[in-house]
DNA sequence: CTGAAAGCGCTTACAG
DNA sequence: CTGAAAGCGCTTACAG
């Protein structure tokens, strides 16, 4: 553990005080050129990195933003989707010279949530999180204390919440008219998301009213929860007599399609020839099975990426008009509908 | 943003100095009871939290430790590793009252790397991080600075740094002589992972290993890279005119395995009638396919939670004798290798 | 224009 | 035994 280098021993070495050596690191006009340079270089050869403590004490901010993972959602978002939310935020933490802390939203010892120690302590200057189940007091208590918080997803509960998110009801609905109007599927399946979380409600939404408009007769909904094997147990259950009443299944993300492919394959169930098939996120899999599997592109890294950004203009200007963003989606045509994209 | 509450605060709603309170607060003998419970009762009703900045400073350390992924690593390693290691860090380091730092070894503007940013800066007391590749400075100058660092894997070229690992070489040993003793195969292929990789590396010596001792005539190697494409690459190699000449195939991990799954099936190759396959780690993927995938638990969380308690060691006792651990490993026999679970 | 004090919040070593 | 100063490292507002 070499010792640390100081403000102090930079300053020594050119024969200044600390206060001027850090003036003339910032660059400040009242320091004369001469004496910058040899700052800098004393720096520079000491290999003098500010102390975060004395300069977080001192700017009376943390220099770190929270990834606060809900202990609710870890089961329901892939450990895919936390990988990405967590690489979108580096790029504008590095840019705002900030730490990126993980915490779930646990209790502590002391009886209060992680997230509020983390806040209160100054530990972090803001936080981002996802949804929890619709239900849990966690994100209403997060918001309701006012600090800097951004969030992914879509909260109609929260209309002054700051969000950062992706139309998931008008992306099912297009993707599940794709179906329809493009392959004239009519007995249509929707392998739902658990409907505790908004983003299962959502989806089921948007296949709910593709089907309703488009006057289809059959649009069942089987209620799953984002994990490979329900996707599989639904398929279980949707497979009568060996036979599947459905010519198109909606799933409401990818794990769960690819959990059904090896059922629907031992069913003798061939894709799309006999089903065609949708998933959502686009997070990786979904271009691996055999049939790749179209779905909707959700930019999860783009998401954390400017959730970051909105977190860092939130924490330098304060609570400030609503800058929710809602971000397009696209879908990523496969072979699992019976589309024949080009790069395949 | 609620204005942070101080020890002042606290004391001066006691009447005690903020010396008292603090003593208080962490049940110092000199303070009576009295004074104690009214202080406490205070801080509770206030909502104090120390502020990490303040505390830092006078304590001379980050209260925080720092998972470093290596730019080079992150194709590498899953996002289900990754995660797994997250969280196996999350339980100690709330028991430490720290909290954990994601950074990647990128370059800083300033032209040195972000680990050692971290650790200058004191924004973090030490690091765990991963193999990158073999060739890779970043590590060697990693642990070459002498700072509390804690590594995952195998690293035979660094004797003294702090290592939590397991027998790469070993379990694949194991598990390829479980394909010949047990199920008697004799023509094995190993798809490998990077070999400029120690983990790559030793998974494939353990193969040659065990198939030398055994006399195996065929022990064919294809490199790949970790990736589930990669598997189906191999696959698409290994199959000659519609035909797989190997009745056994080790893969290096589970991605590989189950990348390589559609492509026999097209081939018309049935495991493991055909051909019986296993894989490695065993973080989720391995479980859910068909048929389910025999394969090597890597412990990804039990290793970081180990690693985590070493560097709060390391940090708190300075550098002390090597205390590197090799973890156990162990086999899960499913399908893919002609077992017949218990379970299943 | 520039030198050097003051103070962020905390905790411990010191003085009384 | 207890009160209150000193100081961790930093930066800015103040005094000269």
């Amino acid at each position: 553990m070499p010792k640390p280098v100081t403000l102090k021993a930079v300053a020594a070495r050119v024969g200044v005080t600390p206060a001027a050596a850090s003036m003339a690191l910032k660059g400040s006009p009242r320091i004369s050129e001469a004496t910058r340079e040899a700052v800098e270089l004393a720096a520079k050869e000491l290999g003098y990195v500010p102390n975060a403590a004395g300069r977080n004490l001192r700017n009376r901010h943390a220099g770190a933003i929270a990834l606060v993972v809900p202990n609710s959602s870890v089961h329901v978002f892939s450990h895919q989707y936390f990988m990405h939310v967590l690489s979108g935020m580096t790029i504008p933490a590095a840019a705002h010279d900030a730490q990126v802390i993980v915490s779930t939203n646990a209790e502590t010892a002391s009886g209060d949530m992680a997230y509020e120690r983390i806040i209160r302590s100054q530990a972090a200057d803001g936080i981002i999180s996802t949804s929890s189940s619709i239900d849990d007091e966690y994100i209403h208590s997060l918001v309701g204390t006012g600090l800097p918080v951004v969030l992914l997803g879509n909260y109609p509960d929260l209309p002054d919440a700051v969000t950062i998110w992706i139309d998931d009801t008008a992306a099912s609905r297009q993707i599940t008219e794709h179906l329809i109007a493009d392959h004239g599927c009519q007995r249509l399946l929707h392998v739902a998301g658990s409907l505790d979380h908004q983003t299962g409600i959502d989806r089921r939404q948007g296949f709910l009213d593709a089907a309703a408009s488009a006057g289809i007769e059959t649009a069942d909904v089987i209620e799953g929860d984002m994990n490979e094997e329900s996707g599989a147990a639904a398929m279980r259950t949707a497979i009568v007599d060996g036979a599947l009443p459905y010519d198109g299944i909606v799933f409401a993300n990818d794990d769960m399609a690819v959990g059904a492919l090896p059922v629907l394959r031992d069913a003798g169930i061939r894709i799309p020839e006999d089903v065609r098939i949708t998933g959502f996120d686009d997070f990786g899999v979904a271009r691996l099975t055999t049939p790749d599997i179209t779905t909707i592109r959700v930019p999860a890294q783009e998401i954390a990426g400017i959730a970051a950004e909105t977190l860092f203009d939130l924490i330098a200007n304060g609570r400030h008009d609503n800058s929710s963003q809602r971000l397009p989606v696209s879908t990523t045509y496969r072979h699992s509908c019976g589309c024949t994209p080009d790069n395949a």
